[in-house]
RNA sequence: CGCGGGGUGGAGCAGUCUGGCAGCUCGUCGGGCUCAUAACCCGAAGGUCAGAGGUUCAAAUCCUCUCCCCGCAACCA
């Protein structure tokens, strides 16, 4: 096979917070495709980046006394106990606030600018003038044009569902500052993606042929053979001061590029950056058509990896080069529900890691887990325990956990040669050389783990035919001994190299510790008989039921907080949860429970469980979904007491936006009891 | 009718492209073994393949419709 020259890259994590789980299942999937190529021979460069332009940057930053920059420090110095901890093996990381990628991004632009795909017109658009800036619609809010409900963001209404500009909103206010903002205009720069060029070339790229998921390629199309409104339009690609980003060059005006043209530059930012420390040629290497690039990303940002980003660089030209693969993953959900750090059913990498539980652990699940397709992966706890457990432990170690004692103590480590003869679990596990190796390119995961445990239950089935622990009764029969281990350990060795990728720090260690090999595995060692073993030593341990148990701990106290959705899977959650996590008076402090008269009460068109209240707090109203329809009627309530969490962040549902929660008791059987004061408390009252 | 993906024994999944006995792991039940990290081996129960209709000798698989779940819906990082 020739030798192939890969630079690959993860989507580039927003540096205003600590990676979670899905950033770390990304890279893990990256990884081991990564690893699995270079076992191949290849030549690989991995390289990642911070993100760390944008408002929300500039304004968590400001929100917390210190400079953009320094906040992007704090985040970037915690990435590299991440990664290590989960063995993920980046050649580079780097910035996009960096030298070089204000180097490229500058010089992108004014490629794309000299192609004639930049134009600038003026802009109106809402202004903070508390705040001295120009409002992205996530920060505007006021009353929807169409039925008048109150704080809808900018850009559509949750209640009414129709869709309007900012600058159409009633009443409207800066969700930073309060202030009304005024009408300003602006001259904005954009990237002509209408041009017929464009779409011409973006037709011809996505069509390639396994370029992309077919899944892909059909979300793609979609934009892009959008007719009338929901046709490609031009990419607004400019933001005015202040900004936290790269300045837009050549012109007088201080004006930035948009994050997310210079984001995606961020990954020739790195590469560039890891040529310079390895004295490598990044401009020869970039254009060179063999150099093959490859993006790991997640479905949400399909958008800018198929259209905006393959455009950039077919415009840009030479030495930039269209990339020859977007591998899109879905996200990782936890026991069904989509991970939300809001909704305490994340889990916490570092936390993870804190609680010394085995990365290869979670390596091994996400991979038994992943596929090619853009599908959601659930991370269920008892599947995790149960397949590390079972799997890892039971079937693969144990295959040289129970061989081993026979080779060390009767045959003083020395392993049988076989000469020509079969050596039947070995030669299964030769024999799925290909399948295991396709499966790997393909990034089919689960189907190299399928095939893995397949043969490793050969392995343990073969061992438990031969019988050994009667073979070593009997002296005359110590050839067959011999050979009935030797297989076992020869197979063993196999499934390791296959399993490299995946457990690289289990297969250096039975590499090095068992067979006294002190390199790294390359595919082709499968072929290659080891002679003779070292004593055997423990090499994973099981999951515990605890570990999983404290992994969530800290997660089950708001656990109860999401009454509408999934209600017997949140029962369910609930109870297994079970009564833990002992919380402080300062914590109880943090709920603001209120009095509340249920002012109106009403039925919600279409919702079998939810009911629309409007609840006076005595100081203002608000709107809230409770899901007791099946047990109260509207009329039921209206003008009764009752409490609320007053503090709850507002949650966008289905029929509008609900901003709180009331307090109702429920058990195993049916039945909502709402909670009450007793006569003389008014709304408003805190309860404490 | 906005769009993409999904729905297969109790749990997690494969099989769908290319129609041909419904499979794997875990769990459960019964048996065996004692080399091995309460590991391993053998056997059993358990599924109207979301639902309805159609094509076909034959449908989890192809076609049509319906229901449910997840996500997206650009000027939001």
């Amino acid at each position: 096979m020739p030798r192939r020259r890969l630079f690959v890259t993860t989507a580039l994590p927003y540096a205003n917070g600590s990676f979670h789980i899905g950033h770390i299942m990304e890279y893990i999937q990256a990884d081991i495709w990564v690893r699995f190529q270079r076992m191949r021979g290849h030549e690989v460069h991995f390289v990642g980046a911070d993100d760390a332009h944008g408002a929300p940057i500039m304004l968590k930053a400001q929100a917390e006394g210190i400079t953009p920059r320094e906040l992007v420090s704090r985040i970037a110095e915690e990435r590299p106990r991440y990664l290590q901890g989960f063995h993920i093996s980046f050649d580079n990381w780097h910035s996009t606030d960096s030298p070089e990628n204000v180097e490229l991004s500058q010089d992108i632009y004014r490629r794309l600018k000299a192609a004639g795909l930049v134009y600038t017109r003026p802009v109106e658009q809402f202004f903070d003038p508390v705040k001295g800036m120009f409002l992205a619609d996530r920060y505007i809010q006021g009353e929807c044009p169409k039925c008048g409900a109150k704080d809808q963001y900018g850009d559509a209404c949750e209640n009414c569902s129709s869709v309007y500009a900012a600058t159409e909103l009633r009443n409207p206010y800066s969700t930073l500052s309060g202030a009304k903002p005024v009408l300003r205009s602006s001259e904005h720069h954009f990237f002509r993606l209408s041009d017929p060029k464009c779409k011409a070339f973006l037709t011809e790229w996505l069509e390639a042929p396994g370029r992309l998921q077919a899944q892909v390629v059909n979300k793609a199309k979609e934009w892009l053979d959008g007719e009338g409104n929901k046709a490609l339009s031009d990419w607004d690609i400019s933001r005015d001061p202040p900004y936290f980003g790269i300045r837009i060059p050549d012109i007088a005006e201080e004006k930035y590029l948009y994050v997310w043209l210079d984001a995606p530059i961020g990954y020739l930012a790195s590469f560039k950056n890891y040529c310079s420390k390895n004295g490598l040629d990044f401009e020869a290497l970039l254009q060179d058509p063999v150099t093959e690039q490859i993006h790991f990303i997640g479905k949400d940002i399909i958008y800018f990896h198929t259209l905006f980003w393959p455009a950039m660089l077919k415009f840009a030209g030479s030495p930039y080069k269209v990339p020859d693969h977007v591998y899109v993953h879905g996200f990782i959900t936890v026991s069904g529900d989509k991970m939300s750090k809001s909704r305490g059913t994340g889990i916490s990498p570092l936390r993870y890691l804190e609680l010394g539980m085995n990365p290869e652990w979670l390596r091994y699940y996400i991979a038994a887990k992943l596929n090619a397709n853009v599908e959601d992966l659930d991370f269920n706890p008892d599947d995790f325990a149960a397949r590390v457990n079972s799997d890892l432990v039971g079937k693969y170690v144990n295959i040289a956990s129970r061989a081993a004692g026979f080779i060390a103590r009767q045959f003083d480590g020395r392993l049988h040669d076989f000469g020509a003869a079969a050596s039947a679990s070995r030669d299964a596990a030769i024999g799925s050389a290909e399948l295991v190796a396709e499966a790997y390119e393909n990034r089919e995961f689960g189907k190299v783990i399928r095939e893995v445990m397949r043969l490793a239950d050969v392995a343990n089935q073969r061992f438990d035919q031969a019988k050994p622990w009667e073979l070593v009764r009997d002296p005359a029969r110590r050839e067959d001994l011999h050979r009935a281990c030797s297989d076992a350990i020869h197979a063993f060795f196999v499934l390791t190299v296959y399993l490299a990728p995946i457990l690289p720090a289990t297969a250096a260690r039975v590499a090095g510790t068992l067979f006294g090999i002190d390199r790294n595995l390359a595919f082709d060692d499968r072929s290659s008989r080891p002679g003779r073993i070292r004593p055997f030593k423990h090499l994973l341990t099981r999951v515990e039921t605890k570990q999983i148990d404290e992994l969530f701990d800290v997660a089950s106290v708001p656990q109860a907080a999401a009454p509408q959705r999934h209600a017997e899977k949140q029962q369910h959650e609930v109870k297994e949860n079970s009564v833990s996590g002992v919380i402080t008076i300062e914590d109880f402090g943090r709920l603001d429970l209120r009095v509340a008269r249920i002012a109106r009460a009403e039925q919600v068109e279409g919702a079998d469980k939810l009911l629309k209240l409007t609840l006076d707090l005595g100081d203002g109203t608000r709107t809230v979904f409770a899901g007791i329809k099946s047990a109260y009627a509207p009329t039921q309530l209206e003008g009764r007491l009752t409490v609320v969490v007053a503090n709850l962040a507002a949650r966008k549902m289905k029929f509008g936006v609900s901003e709180g929660m009331l307090l109702a008791a429920s058990g195993e059987g049916p039945g909502i009891f709402l909670i009450s004061p007793d006569a003389g408390a008014q709304p408003g009252m805190r309860v404490k």
